[in-house]
RNA sequence: GGCCCCAUCGUCUAGCGGUUAGGACACCGGCCUCUCACGUCGGUAACACGGGUUCAAUUCCCGUUGGGGUCGCCA
């Protein structure tokens, strides 16, 4: 299917917490690439850390992602030709790769504890706070210990410079005096980020790294590796980052940054998608985008470079456009993605007729589904009463008129919106009433509230029975 | 501090030498209206500063200022 010119890109996670909205926004443009030009995107878990990896993690990584329908053709549980797809399962590599490093004197062991170097650190620190501590290259010319305990160091060169092209930032030039003898591979034999992510990124043939600009220091290290092991480096796209409203490091501090947050608090994938890819990325003056829209649209060309501050005034809105519009997402869809809601608040199994013929009446008034679903209960379960409400409009006067509406409404046949505000308007007329004379006594018999859709759509959804009996007990309150 | 990056309304952004500097969110008014929404009309609001280049700079170059990233046997 892949042609040679389709990408093969990826999204690589650690394992050590939840799924990060700005995490979602590099996956996702990974994404978007790979289905755009029909390439690969390829998941592959970087569970490295043994400190903070956990298994519950991971799960909740790949959950977020399918929620959002972010699919990777390779990757854990869907396998592929390149696995395994954890890094910790590809300790073998790894060290084949630092093997050849060292056999052609592009790395060396080093002896050096890490309590040794820390300890220079501190030391350092202490005298001079701003002075940054490098390696002093110790043990590079050392001949091997084979008792004591090694990382592998890659030996950078003191001179010359690395220079790359990136998609969004254009040509970066990194000296190589910025750069230290690095660590490759930790004492224990499993490598540090640089070098598992690049022995992973060449034998994966991967072909465009898009991440956040978080790693851009990292680049030049990965392309010298990259380099040394006789590879061709992938490109690069560095994503501009999402900042907090205060302009700090947006964390859980600022506002919620997991995506099992949003999508507990009744976000659309794409009400989340949509707001991410709009960060960073633009299209014109376009903001709202179909899955398909993006598909077709995105591109690298026209993506920003300035970090910005997240908003949540912002995505409310953009989640709510795609709740909002049926064009966007349809009730089928609505229905799928709401039930689950209804279900948080005890109503189990809505019947599907009179679910798809309440959403219409509600999905503009509600803001999220988590909104929907209180927005629906009354048509699902009994009203339950707003006092105030209920003083308010339900008085002896109103039970009069309520006892009228129910009347005309009594003998009706076609219980449609259109029917039911024709016999309705008429009766007004013939009386000499306006509608606003009975619609809030109305609608608090029908609904228990002061707020809700128009009353021919709550009529029309309630059905003839049900509408009756609630009016009848109105009038009771009414009366009372 | 070293290295790297960035700079248009409060926020997300359009703009790719000549515009009344556009859109969206938020905010403030009006309209619509059976409530609440939706919708709609209008308003407030931005090119950080200083030098160049050019007939002409928001746009190109340099500097200043401001902001950010990163300096681990984390990723």
């Amino acid at each position: 299917m892949a042609s040679s010119s389709a990408p093969r890109v990826r999204f690589a996670p650690s394992p050590t917490g939840y799924l990060h909205i700005g995490g979602v926004r590099t996956a996702m443009f990974n994404w978007l690439w790979a289905k755009k030009l029909n390439g690969t995107f390829v998941l592959r878990i970087e569970d490295t850390d043994q400190e903070r990896s956990t298994e519950e993690s991971r799960n909740v990584i790949l959950d977020a992602m399918r929620w959002l329908e972010l699919d990777w053709n390779e990757g854990p549980e869907v396998g592929g030709p390149n696995g395994p797809y954890f890094q910790m399962q590809r300790l073998p590599l790894y060290r084949e790769f630092a093997d050849r490093l060292i056999s052609r004197k592009l790395a060396y062991r080093c002896f050096c504890t890490k309590e040794e170097l820390d300890e220079k650190r501190t030391a350092l620190k202490a005298q001079d706070p701003k002075a940054q501590f490098r390696y002093p290259g110790t043990c590079r010319d050392r001949q091997d210990q084979p008792d004591k305990p090694f990382v592998i160091r890659f030996r950078t060169p003191e001179t010359g410079s690395v220079t790359y092209d990136d998609l969004v930032f254009g040509t970066i030039t990194t000296p190589n005096t910025a750069q230290q003898d690095f660590v490759l591979v930790r004492s224990d034999g499993v490598p540090l980020y640089n070098f598992g992510a690049v022995v992973d990124d060449v034998s994966m043939g991967i072909t465009l790294v898009a991440r956040g600009r978080e790693h851009m220091v990292n680049t030049p290290p990965q392309i010298m590796i990259c380099q040394a092991l006789g590879y061709e480096p992938p490109r690069f796209a560095h994503l501009p980052l999402m900042l907090a409203p205060n302009g700090e490091k947006l964390s859980k501090r600022h506002a919620a940054v997991s995506v099992g947050e949003y999508q507990a608090m009744g976000y659309s994938p794409m009400g989340v998608l949509n707001y991410l890819v709009r960060f960073g990325w633009s299209f014109g003056d376009e903001e709202i985008f179909s899955r398909e829209d993006l598909i077709r649209k995105f591109d690298f060309a026209n993506v920003g470079k300035a970090d910005g501050k997240f908003d949540p005034k912002k995505f409310a809105d953009v989640a709510f456009e795609h709740l909002k519009r049926p064009d966007l997402t349809s009730v089928p869809r609505y229905q799928e993605m709401v039930r689950p809601f209804l279900a948080e608040i005890g109503i189990a199994d809505p019947p599907e007729p009179k679910l798809a013929k309440a959403i219409p009446a509600i999905r503009e008034r509600a803001r999220s589904l988590k909104e929907a679903a209180d927005a629906l209960s009354y048509f699902f379960k009994s009203p339950v009463f707003d006092e105030k409400a209920k003083k308010k409009f339900l008085t002896p006067e109103s039970a009069t008129r309520l006892g009228e509406l129910r009347s005309l409404l009594a003998p009706l046949d076609a219980w449609d919106e259109a029917s039911l505000e024709t016999a309705i308007t008429g009766w007004l007329a013939a009386k000499n009433l306006a509608i606003k004379d009975v619609a809030q006594p109305a609608r608090v018999s029908l609904t228990g509230r002061t707020v809700s859709p128009g009353l021919y759509e709550v009529l029309a959804v309630l059905g003839k029975e049900e509408s009756l009996a609630r009016i009848d007990q109105g009038i009771r309150f009414a009366s009372a």
